[in-house]
DNA sequence: TATTGTTATACTCTATAACTATA
DNA sequence: TATAGTTATAGAGTATAACAATA
C-alpha cells in the first residue's frame, strides 16, 4: 500500500490528505508547545507579526490576519494585560492605537524562537536536512501556486471542518 | 528570503509552519468541494471509513475517530436521514448497531472519488508527477514517524487554534 | 457623515454527563 | 451491574451588529 497512483480510493495517501492530516498535527503539536509560554497560537501569531511590523493600527493587523476586529480587541486586551504589548495613540489620527511589543514582549519572543525551532527539529525527525530543504522548497512552490499570503495561518478564519 | 536555513525568525517559512498553512487550506478546499454534495468533512469522512470497513459497531467507528459517541450519533442521524447509511441492529447483542452504506451511499462514495482527484490534481498543481510522489513518500514517512493514525483526520478531536 | 475601536448579543459547535434498553 | 446507544445540558469560541469617540 505505499505506491498506489491512479486508484480512485487513494485518497486517503494522497498528498492532499497527507497535508491535511500533517498540517492539524503540526498545528496541535505547535499548539501544546506554545502553551507552555501561557500563549495560544492565535496570540502567538499576533505577537510575531507586531514584532515582524510594529507601529500599524489594530485594524490593519486584524485585515491582514483576516479577523473580524470584535475577535481581535479581545486578542489584544489579553496580551496588553500580561504587558506583552503596548497600546499607543495615534499621532495624526487620535482614534487609532499603533500597537508595539513591550520589552518583555520582546523577551517573549526570544523564548518563541527556541520553542519554533525545536518544533521544526522535532516534526522532520524522519528527514535528513537536504531533504528538509527540498521539502521545504516544494511546500513553499504549492503555497505560492495556491496564493496563500506567506506568514499568516488562515485559522484566524474559520474552525476545522 | 528563500534559503534562511539557520535563522531564528525563519518559522514563518519553515517546514512546520508551512505544513499547517497548507494543511488548513487544503482543509478548507476539500470542505468547499464536497459542500456541492451537500457534506461536511465529517460526514464525508465517515462515509468513506464505512466504506473501507463496513459492518461494525457505532462505538467502533467512533473511537477510531476519536470521536465522542454524543458527536457520533447526529452523524449517523444526519447520514441515515438522507438515506446514505443504514443502521442494521447486531445479531448477538441486540444492543448495538452495524453500519452498512445504501445503494445511495455507495454512488456518493463514487462521486467523492472524483471530487478526491480533482482536489488533489489542484493542489498538486505546482508539481511534476515525480516531485508529487516524493513528496507524498516524505510525508507519509513524517506522518509514520509522528505515530499518526493513517487515513484518520485529527479534526475529529478538536478544533484548530 | 464616515471611520476607529469597543461592547453586546446571538449562534454554532463541542464535550460531559444523565438516561434507556439490552445484556 | 455493566455496556451500546441516545438525549440534554452547559461551555467555549465565533461572528454580526449596535455603540461611543474622533475625524
Amino acid at each position: 500500500m505505499s505506491e498506489d497512483c491512479d486508484e480512485p480510493n487513494q485518497s486517503q495517501g494522497g498528498v492532499a490528505f497527507l497535508l491535511a492530516q500533517l498540517g492539524a498535527h503540526a498545528a496541535a503539536r505547535f499548539a501544546d508547545r506554545v502553551a507552555e509560554l501561557d500563549l495560544t497560537p492565535a496570540q502567538a501569531g499576533l505577537l510575531r507579526m507586531i514584532a515582524v511590523s510594529p507601529g500599524l493600527s489594530q485594524q490593519t493587523y486584524a485585515a491582514r490576519l483576516g479577523t473580524p476586529p470584535s475577535r481581535f480587541v479581545v486578542l489584544v486586551d489579553t496580551l496588553q494585560g500580561r504587558n506583552l504589548v503596548e497600546r499607543r495613540r495615534g499621532s495624526p489620527d487620535r482614534r487609532s492605537y499603533a500597537l508595539h511589543l513591550t520589552g518583555d514582549g520582546e523577551r517573549l519572543m526570544g523564548e518563541m524562537g527556541a520553542v519554533g525551532m525545536a518544533h521544526e527539529g522535532d516534526l522532520c525527525a524522519a528527514l535528513t536536512a537536504s531533504e528538509r530543504s527540498a521539502l521545504r522548497g516544494m511546500l513553499a512552490r504549492i503555497a505560492e501556486q495556491q496564493g496563500l499570503t506567506p506568514g499568516v495561518h488562515p485559522g484566524y478564519r474559520r474552525p476545522a471542518g
